[in-house]
DNA sequence: TTGATTTGGAAGCGATCATTTTCTATAAGC
DNA sequence: GCTTATAGAAAATGATCGCTTCCAAATCAA
């Protein structure tokens, strides 16, 4: 988790040091934008989840869009990770792919659900009319995309998914119903609900 | 397509009457409101996509709130009118959600795909700070849910879907998929990307 | 025709927004 | 200990926002 961002302060020059931890007051603004979206959120919202002046965010970032980038990249990071750690324990390729639907279960539910993801969110309000956002939510989506396809290659490789299963095609439908998840999840499920969905899934890969 | 807005012309009492043709209007708002979400749609991008003064949306709406309400009842009701037109000729159940799939297969890419569901960009921006498009939403995703499983009962009863199928868990498993591939079109995907998702999804009903 | 009523259009309003500036406090480097 | 650089806090700024007001134009009811 450490030098996920470049704003960390790995190295002291001289000055006054920081008051707070910047990857924490980063988690809080993840929050914020990603229950309001990028627009929604003013700096008022964000000072106040941040726990933080006006002042102390801009001698941090550029502008507001440099606050919600950093939340991004953060959010991107700390997700990547936490799906891997979810992952690891799994013995074949087909319980990796069980583990993933059901550390999405777990996302796209209550409370967590209803905060909804950063990526889906910038996806829908950002991803037309600003280029590099577009680009990170699409490296994003790509990433996980690939990550499923290698887990259904691996669960062909131990035998505990089929050879028939189409490892392309199948990726990117579960990628699909991954972010529709988060959308579902928004309006505030059930756990039970996902899921649900989640064991339909799985008929998918077995 | 008749009687969709409340604000039809459909009775001409006194005064000046309305030089432009609000659902053409609204379906402009729409393709704003679907871009850009609510919030980073600023009145004058709504007068301007529109056609309209700011005098004309005022003396029509009450605030722009209005106008996005507006808007997003006249999206849900032309997508069903249209999704009902795409699944009318469909001779069975399993045909009907072939053709459902392939109604946002058509959606879900290319420009169309990239301007974007206004369900889907409503539940990420707006689901947890307005109540009442949070129903709209939920009443929104309910209904196409319950289509879908009407669909499915269908297919099982014409015996064109097995009967082992879970309607109530695949009919949910179906609308994240869909909500999901509106997410990814979002970024621009190809038609072929998307049917080929559609493929794998149709063995869930086979 | 006349009065009532509504629209179209433009100018103007207060409020809020993101951002900058200004000042003091705190710490590192020489 | 002096310089330098940054942090923190608060006030101020300019721009933009949503919205209102005002007036001429257009139509209906009488």
């Amino acid at each position: 988790m450490s030098n996920v961002s470049p704003y960390s302060a790995n190295t002291r020059g001289p000055g006054r040091p920081r008051e707070y931890d910047l990857e924490e007051a980063l988690d809080r603004a993840i929050r914020v934008f990603s229950e309001r979206g990028f627009h929604a959120a003013s700096i008022g919202d964000l000072t106040e989840a941040m726990e933080l002046t006006q002042g102390s965010i801009y001698k941090a970032f550029k502008d507001k869009r440099a606050v919600f980038l950093a939340a991004f990249d953060r959010y991107v990071a700390v997700r990547a990770e936490r799906l891997a750690e979810a992952t690891r324990t799994a013995k074949t390729g087909l319980d990796r792919i069980r583990k993933l639907l059901t550390f999405y279960v777990e996302s796209a539910h209550g409370l967590e659900g209803m905060q909804g993801c950063l990526i889906v969110g910038s996806a829908a309000e950002l991803a037309v009319f600003d280029d590099e956002v577009a680009r990170k939510v699409a490296a994003a989506l790509d990433r996980n995309e690939v990550l499923i396809a290698e887990f259904i290659r691996q669960g062909q490789q131990d035998g505990s998914i089929p050879s028939r299963v189409d490892r392309t095609a199948t990726a990117r439908f579960i990628l699909c119903l991954l972010q529709g998840m988060r959308i579902i999840g928004k309006t505030g499920r059930a756990r039970k609900d996902m899921a649900a969905v989640m064991e339909v899934a799985m008929r998918i890969v077995s």
